[in-house]
DNA sequence: ATCTCATATGAAAACGTTACAATAAAATAG
DNA sequence: CTATTTTATTGTAACGTTTTCATATGAGAT
């Protein structure tokens, strides 16, 4: 292993030069700059961060916080798409990623501890959000940097978080329906614990009020996650003595469902029901009829955390706030103008 | 922060007693360990990570490398799954799992030889196989510990690899077509140079062989990943003089693609056609006839590559191994008899 | 009682880096 | 041409561990 005093041997330099030369400090002349950099690529000097970390208090790392397995949300392609707008932002920086490696609440919260108080990262990112989190109140208490993604449950104004404007989505996306002429449009969301469900949620509602339709309490339908859920959902939507014309579901994994179950009662989409859907996973655009959806650009919504989060590790004292990403409506065949 | 030395103090032993006790060092009497231990639960003593690695020469952590985003695979809900197989491993022996940020395969080299230079981890994870992958090169010339999980594409015996039988897999979920009276049937593949296609198209012509049914060259379609190339696949083989009864597909995110385009053109699944697929991965129980598919276990393929990894960590002479992780084969309704 | 040997502990060096204080050399001012 | 400031460089002390070598204590063996 090549350290800084092969380097500064090989240059005649002291080791202490050699390690403003790394870190590119003004105070050295650019012919020892210049001559060091020469030796440092000749040798094949990499600098050791055990070393540095030791006495600068930056790993340059940074943790992301998976929630526990017990949610099926993983199988969302949601989470290969964070970690790469995560990932372009780590990689631009030089900085590197943890990953948390818990299943369970309690061995994910183990696992922060550790990566706290064992100094291997700067900051986390959560990927989640529930209410009483301990993870949450953990970072709090130690003062220590994290961003979420998401909406907090508990002091919005003190956690720097990044989401979308899911009440504007779920507004917008609801008022498409409502400009092709549905007038009956029910919704079909995810937990009610969630925050993207309550927030799309109001849209939704918000929506029909703005255009004086009435909403009717047996067209809104918490489902638990997919399957048996969506199935359930959709077989309830349609039991109704006035089935709705149009349907806003808060998950592309969870329309998926819904179509299938819909396809399977005889209801065809968009001729009799019209679909729109939210997230825009691949997925939506190759089912039987492509999903309209909402694009919530996952990408964008991990590299403004990852971005966000190293700004607050160099400085922890800067005001928390909160960044919201923009979302696009992608127009597919789900939709039918409704006579 | 509070160190070993506070420890000792408080403890009134020395710093070195301390170490060893955390290292269970027999050498240390009974009583001592125990006092020690009370007083690290007491101060909150953690271990720092980087000082132990300055001078020990493990870091106890392993990095996982991700295929370049250009390869569409990412959407895949593989990922996710492969890195809790791991993950739950490198938890329960208290490793930390480092990601690979890189987006392009230059990048990722860059990341890996940082990551290998820097001594971050003690070994990598590499989560794709493919051609002359500069990676793979560097990794042998430095004698790095590495694993791969699928199939390396040269040196098949010097490398230490977790992946299925596929070949085996492929014969027998076509022999449940041919059991089910199928005579006629396709193979719609991945790219020739994966692997994965590869072993998966010879079992399927083995199965072929073995049954006495001929082989129809027109019968075997290889395509772009998705989307478009899962829609001419699929035209292709529908636009034959004489149609396939039975289809073999490669992966369940193609088979939604098949499964949507063949719908389109009026063909009824499994009436008309029998699909049966690869990966269960959570969609394929949803789509309108679920899908008859081999589970691959992602999650066994992630945790044995983890654990191969970190025993060659300690020691990177043992004699590179394959493991074959089984596969089971889920039937649903994606099959029907054909007379 | 002396000697050997195991057992339990401690002192100190090392790991590769950064950062502060010190110094030497060069540039500028009076 | 000396005095002062500025610039470029170096020596040294940390950072928190682990580990080697040394040492003290007590138990058996002679």
């Amino acid at each position: 292993m090549v350290t800084i005093k092969d380097v500064a041997k090989e240059t005649g330099v002291s080791p202490s030069t050699v390690s403003r030369v790394i870190a590119d400090n003004p105070r050295i002349s650019p012919d020892t700059k210049q001559k060091v950099r020469e030796a440092m690529e000749r040798l094949g000097y990499h600098t050791n961060i055990h070393a540095r970390n030791l006495v600068a208090k930056s790993t340059k790392a940074i943790g992301a916080i998976m929630p526990s397995s017990a949610n099926k949300a993983l199988q969302n392609p949601f989470f290969p798409e964070v970690l790469r707008g995560i990932g372009s932002v780590i990689h631009e920086r030089q900085y590197s990623l943890t990953l948390s490696s818990g299943e369970t609440e309690q061995e994910i919260l183990e696992e922060v501890q550790r990566m706290v108080y064992g100094s291997y990262v700067d900051g986390l990112i959560l990927l989640y959000s529930r209410v009483e989190d301990p993870v949450v109140a953990f970072l709090e208490e130690r003062d220590f940097p994290y961003v979420m993604i998401g909406k907090p449950f508990a002091r919005l104004e003190e956690i720097t978080h990044v989401d979308n404007d899911n009440f504007m989505a779920g507004k917008q996306i609801t008022n498409h329906l409502i400009a092709r002429g549905h007038e009956k449009i029910a919704f079909i969301g995810g937990s009610k614990d969630l925050f993207v469900t309550r927030d799309r949620e109001s849209g939704y509602l918000a929506a029909l009020t703005d255009a004086d339709l009435p909403h009717d309490e047996d067209y809104v339908i918490h489902t638990e996650f997919l399957k048996s859920g969506g199935k359930e959902a959709v077989e309830q939507l349609l039991s109704l003595p006035i089935r709705p014309t149009g349907i806003v579901v808060t998950d592309d994994l969870m329309s998926l469902g819904v179509l299938s179950t819909l396809e399977e009662s005889g209801v065809q989409v968009p001729h009799d029901i019209s679909l729109v859907s939210f997230n825009n996973a691949y997925l939506s655009e190759i089912t039987k009829p492509a999903l309209t959806t909402v694009d919530i650009n996952i990408h964008e919504l991990g590299a403004q955390s990852a971005r966000a989060l190293i700004e607050r590790t160099i400085d922890n004292k800067i005001p928390p706030k909160r960044i919201i990403v923009p979302y696009t409506i992608i127009y597919r065949g789900s939709v039918k103008e409704q006579k």
